[in-house]
DNA sequence: CATTTCACCTGGTGGC
DNA sequence: TGCCACCAGGTGAAAT
């Protein structure tokens, strides 16, 4: 069995995995962007699991719309779109209700780029959303784990991630997902049915900070415990969402993407180096089929 | 129902 | 230099 040690630099596109704070970080950099522009023309690369609705009825769903809003919900970033003749202005954007949602899955390796229309496309473009402005929203994605969806408000309702949103849940109603449950807390943290947002990266970093061994049956940890995991759960990902306003230009605009600015992780992808609080090394194991990163010494 | 496992994808990486 | 197996992980379906 290989194993990433020290030695091995991880890949590099792990450097850019979406999760919570960096959907954020798109979808607010792609809303000051785009918000009021007005879709004139749609352009799909066929990749049909790629689309949970049809190619064609998307296109038909976002031509002549215009881009109310665009926010995150989740792992999920949601188009609000509205119809109107012209572009409009911000204001006049959030006095129109939305009557459809285009709503965009980064997957792990899926980007929104904001660019003109006359840059050069990159490989693996699936969508390009021409706007009256000149400027051009372009749904790249190599692996094609991303997933793009669109939904008429008028026949349907507006899209709701399954799980609880983990930046602003509570004490209690966190206590709550995890009572009577057998399965690992990583697994927990890690299923979208229970919070939305959490991913490989920031599930393995919260339980550090909290102190706690990823493989602890969630159902088992007491009060304390919970409410320890609650705080590093947002601390890490507020400060994650922090960072990525500065480097939202680099990932959004165009070609020179460079993904987001990293913090310095604790544990992830750390197998083998010595732990920034107690210097063990840290430990590797695979928790609900998933590489998963913890110091032996400081979790419990 | 709760939980676990696996397939889907591509590109970076190291071994030979 | 080039070929190739391995591995990363979000999600949903299938298996347990």
């Amino acid at each position: 069995m290989r194993r990433f040690s020290r030695f091995q630099a991880a890949p590099s596109y792990n450097s850019c995995m979406p999760e919570l704070p960096e959907v954020e970080t798109v979808a607010r950099g792609v809303h000051e962007r785009v918000q009021g522009d007005r879709i004139t023309e749609v352009w799909f690369h066929r990749v049909p699991q790629t689309f949970k609705t049809p190619a064609a009825q998307q296109a038909r769903g976002l031509r002549g719309q215009v881009l109310l809003a665009i926010h995150r919900t989740g792992k999920h970033i949601v188009c609000e779109l509205g119809s109107a003749p012209a572009a409009l202005s911000r204001k006049e954007c959030s006095a129109l209700e939305p009557t459809a949602q285009w709503i965009v899955h980064l997957g792990m390796t899926g980007r929104l780029l904001v660019t003109t229309v006359e840059a050069p496309v990159a490989p693996h473009t699936h969508a390009r959303l021409q706007l009256a402005s000149g400027k051009e929203l372009r749904f790249v994605d190599p692996r094609r784990f991303g997933r793009l969806e669109w939904r008429n408000l008028r026949t349907s309702p507006a899209f709701q991630a399954a799980g609880l949103e983990p930046l602003t849940i509570e004490t209690a109603p966190f206590r709550t997902l995890f009572r009577g449950r057998k399965l690992a807390i990583k697994a927990a943290l890690l299923n979208q049915t229970l919070l939305t947002g959490v991913g490989n990266i920031y599930a393995d970093e919260s339980l550090f900070h909290a102190g706690l061994r990823p493989g602890r049956a969630s159902g088992r940890l007491t009060g304390p415990e919970l409410e320890r995991l609650r705080q590093a759960l947002q601390t890490v990902l507020q400060q994650a969402i922090q960072m990525g306003g500065s480097s939202v230009s680099d990932y959004v605009d165009a070609e020179g993407v460079k993904g987001f600015f990293q913090l310095e992780h604790c544990v992830y992808q750390r197998t083998g180096e010595p732990c920034r609080r107690c210097e063990t090394p840290i430990a590797r194991i695979v928790v609900g089929g998933r590489s998963t990163h913890f110091c032996p010494k400081c979790q419990h």
